[in-house]
DNA sequence: CTATATGTATAATTTTTAGTTATATTGAAT
DNA sequence: ATTCAATATAACTAAAAATTATACATATAG
């Protein structure tokens, strides 16, 4: 067996079983990987693979073990060379953070100059999507560090740290009669045309729930995944917006009236997730503990230990 | 990085840093192990070996790390074989048992019986050691499951499940002057020349532990690793036995008389060890549910999964 | 129901790499 | 100082992986 072997496995499997396709993701021929894949099968003596004459069809049973060992495989060899790397080149190396758009906008850029001023010869990669693609994008080992306000704690191979708590504001344009009202309820909220985050973003399903809980149905006119958007279009006066507090900038959104509706709806827990099989670089900690100052390095080995 | 150098490493480490050594276990050659290290050395970044001029001397602080990732990969490498045969060669395989003698003598005959007439085309060994050899012996891969009363919980990798409790008694030969007392104190018993088990073995620690807290220093005049030697000495007169209650057979042992002293000690209770990370085979899920009836293969992986 | 496109296996060849033997080198032991 | 034990180096051999070219098999389109 050969660790060239488990790669393969890995890409061919990636690559909805195209081998040409995982042949040309690794820089090397078809043929190559094909006679590799046969050798490993030989060696242990089963298919991996169903197969349509000549196509790749399915996993087999036991393909599905192997496939998810030589994953581990893998990672471990990865996080190998990880440890090489913390050693030699204590300075450098690379971040990938996935995370929402919320998040990216309106908490990270704080944490992420102060780290970029601590490490700086470390590059840093934001990758932004759903929540369930930045849990995804973790597991799979893509992203390092994953910060979203839904479906981390999902994954199994997922350790995830509680990082703070925030809540909801209703933005308006100047001179909105629900200003003049100043004793908001979700019944009144509901009734306004709402425009709001996309359902399973940014505890979007938290704000439905809250909803339906008290029996109502919010009319909810537009939703995007981006409190920009959002902002945009409540200026237009296409509706009243209900975003995080921390998406409203005084400043920069002084077109807009904020009000605060956290009475209405309960506090969304935002998570910061890691692979718990993971090496974790010493400015990996750091971020973490930039993000949320009750994780350092300690408290986090910590909790993968008990999880691991 | 190739699988046959973490090979190399991990051999390397478990001879005692000897190269040489290392390349006669592998049946390999010298200059073949000196090589592909220095290769994997250089591909990482970093010494993993402390040298004194050619010597190697130590393991670098990295070093620790990956070789213990090193072994990681290869305890999943074996994985992988496994799944290939549990699949291709369902009925036969090896199982190999660790544990002590009052198990290997008393407790596990009738579990082994069972077995090999459940799956006869399993290779089985036994190995016998002390409660802290065949937890480490599970513990390093060299054992699929270990046996005993003590140190089996002690490793961080070992998946600790309860089998069954057990208590202990005393042994003289007939017409012995204790027989003559019908209510047995643990002080009247320190009184006697006492033949038990070394220390450390089989509930040792546990029979030290009941007699100092009550004040008391028994006269052990000879202790043993094995029931039938203890039986053996009493038999000659040297002390009054003192073992565990399944070890006495009331027909081989018709020359000794039982005294039960469950009263007088707690229970101990005897523990199975098997790897968190290892691949279990279908029979080895059987011998464990034979050995311990309330752990089927369903409620194994439900503890490995807590675990994991 | 062919014709074409897509994807995989096979074969011959080249390149790379692992392993071997012989030997030099170096630290440790006596 | 001399011998011993262990590792590194070098030259060589053997094995295996990758490449290119091509044949073959299945799916898809017209």
């Amino acid at each position: 067996m050969k660790l060239q072997q488990l790669r393969y496995l890995n890409e061919v499997a990636r690559q909805d079983l195209n081998i040409t396709n995982a042949a040309e993701a690794l820089y090397t021929s078809q043929p190559g990987i094909s006679k590799q894949i046969q050798l490993l099968e030989e060696e242990i003596g089963l298919q991996i693979f169903q197969r349509n004459g000549k196509r790749l069809t399915g996993i087999t049973e036991p393909g599905v073990q192997i496939l998810s060992l030589a994953a581990k495989v893998m990672q471990q060899v990865d996080n190998i060379k990880r440890v090489g790397d913390e050693f030699t080149n204590v300075e450098t190396g690379t971040l990938t953070i996935a995370t929402t758009h919320t998040q990216a906008r309106y908490k990270l850029p704080t944490a992420v100059k102060t780290f970029m001023t601590n490490y700086p010869h470390v590059k840093l990669n934001i990758h932004q999507g759903n929540p369930k693609q930045v849990a995804e994008l973790v597991a799979c080992g893509d992203a390092d560090i994953g910060i979203a306000t839904e479906y981390i704690s999902d994954f199994e191979n997922l350790l995830c740290l509680p990082c703070y708590k925030w809540n909801r504001c209703v933005v308006v344009p100047h001179g909105h009669p629900l200003l003049l009202d100043d004793a908001l309820t979700l019944k009144k909220l509901a009734a306004y045309p709402l425009i709001t985050y996309d359902f399973g973003f940014t505890g979007g399903t938290l704000v439905s729930k809250t909803f339906s809980d008290a029996g109502l149905s919010p009319n909810v006119v537009l939703t995007a995944i981006d409190a920009d958007v959002i902002k945009t279009y409540v200026t237009l006066g296409l509706g009243v917006g209900l975003l995080a507090n921390m998406a409203y900038d005084a400043e920069r959104d002084a077109n807009l009236v904020k009000v605060d509706v956290s009475h209405l709806f309960p506090d969304s827990t935002t998570y910061l997730g890691v692979r718990k099989d993971a090496f974790l670089r010493a400015y990996m900690y750091g971020f973490i503990e930039l993000i949320a100052p009750q994780f350092n390095q300690q408290a986090v080995n910590a909790a993968l230990k008990i999880s691991a």
